[in-house]
Parts: C-alpha cells; sequence; structure tokens
DNA sequence: TTAACACATGAGAAGTTATTCAGGTATAGT
DNA sequence: ACTATACCTGAATAACTTCTCATGTGTTAA
C-alpha cells in the first residue's frame, strides 16, 4: 500500500476517449457494453473504493482492525494480540491512518487506537461471511 | 495476486505459542490483549477473507465486477468496457474464477462472464458508499 | 483444410508492498 | 539531567502483483 493515492495502472490504462461511437475497439456487444460502460462509478471514486479494500485484503491489517472491533488498543497491545513487531504495526497503522479507517487518542505516551467507522466493521464481516460459505 | 493460498506472511508472522501466559511479549493492557485476541478471526478465515477482499482491492477487477452487474459480458466486451488489453482482462479473469467471484458459461468460441455471487455485490456498494462519503 | 476469431497462458519487465533494522521523537519516572 | 518507555519513520530487501508480448488451444466460417 503506497500512501500516495495514485494507482498502479492509471497510467497503463488507454485514454478512452469518449468520443460518439463507444465501441471503437473491437467487441461483441455493443448494446451491452454501452449499458455496462454507462454503469461504471467515476475514476475517483473506484480509486477511492479500491484503496479502502486494498487496506482490508491484507491479513496483518484485517486481525489488526479485528481485534480493534472489540476494545481500543495501543501499538503495543497490537502487536501483542497480532503477534508481529511493534515496528510492523507501526507501518500497517500509519496506512489505516492515513485512509481514514481506525482513529487515535493520546494519553501520555501511550496512543491508543480504534476503529473509525461503522463501514469497517459491516465489510469485515460480510467478507467473512463470505469465507465461511 | 497469487493463484496459490499462501499468503505473504504466513512464513514471517512469529510462531503464537499458545502457552498459558498470554502476553509473554511486552504489552501494556493484559486485559484487553486478551479479550481482542480471542475475538481475532481464526487463521484460515482471515486467510480466506483477506484474498477474497484483495480481489476487489484492485481498480481493474472493480471494473470488471462493476460492469458484471449490469448483465453478462464475454472477455471481448469487458476489454472494451474497462478500456485494457484482452489479454490483461483474461488474467484478471483467471483470478476472480479461481476466487469464485465470476462464473461463466461457454456459448461456441465466445466465454460469457457473471458475477457467481451476492456478496460482491453488497460489498462493491458498500466500499463505493464508504468511498462518496 | 485453411484462416480467422475468442480466449487462455507462460515468461518477463516494471511497479508495489510488507517486513526488518537502525535509528529517531516525545513523555514519564528517577 | 538521565534513562526507560511507547511510538514513529526511512532505507533496504525480498516477495508479490499486473501488465505486455508471444504463443497455444479450441471453435467457427470460407
Amino acid at each position: 500500500m503506497s500512501l500516495r493515492a495514485t494507482p498502479y495502472n492509471a497510467l497503463v490504462t488507454a485514454p478512452t476517449t469518449q468520443s460518439a461511437d463507444v465501441c471503437e475497439v473491437a467487441c461483441v456487444h455493443p448494446e451491452a457494453v454501452v449499458l455496462a460502460k454507462s454503469a461504471l462509478p467515476d475514476e475517483r471514486c473506484a480509486t477511492e473504493a479500491t484503496n479502502f479494500l486494498k487496506l482490508l485484503g491484507d491479513t496483518t491489517r484485517l486481525k489488526i482492525l479485528s481485534a480493534l472491533q472489540t476494545t481500543e488498543l495501543c501499538v503495543c497491545d497490537l502487536a501483542s494480540v497480532v503477534g508481529i513487531s511493534e515496528s510492523a504495526v507501526s507501518h500497517q497503522l500509519r496506512l489505516l491512518r492515513t485512509g481514514r479507517l481506525v482513529a487515535f487518542r493520546k494519553e501520555g505516551r501511550v496512543v491508543y487506537y480504534r476503529l473509525a467507522d461503522e463501514h469497517v466493521t459491516t465489510l469485515i464481516r460480510s467478507a467473512l461471511e463470505h469465507a465461511r460459505e
């Protein structure tokens, strides 16, 4: 996960010149293509959404987030719960903070992290449900 | 995305020897740690869930899946809709097939892909909703 | 049979990611 | 002031991902 919002394939994707004829490239079902194309989320939303999903799509981060579903925890605690180094946790927390998936409060030298969003809980629950079936 | 189910950090993660004292490593809030630890999803579920979320966490795949929410489409169509090469689409479809996010039917030499699962639609909708707010 | 088409796949290149390690900063206690 | 603690961060490295290009497979049409 990069901290910048620029996705890998933003540079690679063909420049979609929205001319009159949508189906310039060879395609089999023009009407279906037009329909599907109009249903695509706009670029910004798609990027935001994938950045969000990317953050959930990592075992370490999913564990961190799962742990935070029960209670707020400090970095030390999280390292202990997840079973990795504090440094690794800290790096991941930075990504989660940047993506606004977690919030935190400082108390002296201890930093308590918590989930920032209901969506996180919902999505994790859905994904786990899907995984179990 | 690898096709194998072995995650990157399965080999790196410290071996959690589940001895009597859960908090062997230094940690600040033992009770919170125990609580959070018991709430962690088991390893297999966490892996499956993250594999699923990983598949959603890519702009190209999200576009493919979004397109398939409207109607079934062949590889050609998808390439046209998303704006990338057929080969790239095909590679991504393989991952989505392996992860059982899409299903397909063959008709002559054309292969029609469709979403395999309600969860996919739900999750995409949630993620986009989160992205927009 | 031959050619064209729709799709799949392997190899390789270029980019991205997650960890460790070696330092940092800020706060609390002595 | 000095030390320990809790946390953060940059650099480096190994692993992973996603594309392109070349090629292979199966099906239809001439």
